[in-house]
DNA sequence: ATTTTAAGTTAGCTACAACTAACTCGTTGT
DNA sequence: ACAACGAGTTAGTTGTAGCTAACTTAAAAT
């Protein structure tokens, strides 16, 4: 199972919850995306079967190693791509609209170029 | 209508291969963007229809001035986005490639700042 | 104890955008 | 004249990913 970009941003947004609260339901993400309850079950059954997150008998949804690396690795970009717009002077909205749609398709090389030059 | 990824991306194809040849019909686009013949004609056909392109009974299209419009936007992205990352250390088709992602996501507010820091 | 609510699932729809197979139709070659 | 080829279209399929309507089931409230 390859992953898509909106399995990526399940997964984000399964990982920003995780922190936020104790557990995760479908319900919570159902909220924090503005999707309707049948397209989080389908999502979240697809993640499930892919090996990416695990749900228990009480809807609790849990990451995987997997699951939780590339969440990870989604939420790092964004949080890089957001402020790096934002030292260029963009708002903060366009800002974090726009590195939530870069942050799924640049190449790890790019993403690494503009953290290295962010650094400085 | 309104225009989606792909169809910025026949447009900008379109724009290329206008400059590249005197002519462009389909099967044009269709070794450019190694597309199938069907997707393509659907693709000239919607876009036809959206009053982006005028297809003359040679089968030469042309853009409009909405279609150039856009195919210009979209291609001068692509430049500058591109350069963008080369100048970061980025490898030539890493950037084109990425650039050719983000060309088509990223706001007018977010390029413009990139641009304004890529010109000093 | 029965009703109501919350959470999740099933079934089926829509839109976008690619694909193959097979057709038309006009131009070129023999 | 007729076969062959090139360009384009038609018909139908696939995959992704949203949606609504309607159902199940378990927990909470009356």
């Amino acid at each position: 199972m390859n992953l898509q970009e909106s399995g990526e941003m399940y997964l984000e947004s399964i990982y920003v919850l995780s922190k936020e609260n104790s557990s995760v339901r479908s319900i919570d993400v159902v909220e924090y995306m503005n999707y309707s309850k049948p397209s989080v079950s389908r999502a979240i059954g697809l993640l499930k079967n892919g090996g990416y997150v695990t749900v228990d008998r009480e809807g609790h949804i849990s990451l995987t190693d997997t699951g939780l690396g590339i969440a990870e690795k989604i939420y790092e970009r964004h949080k890089l791509l957001t402020s790096f717009l934002i030292s260029l002077g963009v708002s903060e909205e366009a800002a974090s609209a726009d590195a939530c749609k870069i942050e799924h398709v640049i190449s790890d090389e790019s993403f690494e170029a503009i953290k290295r030059s962010a650094k400085k």
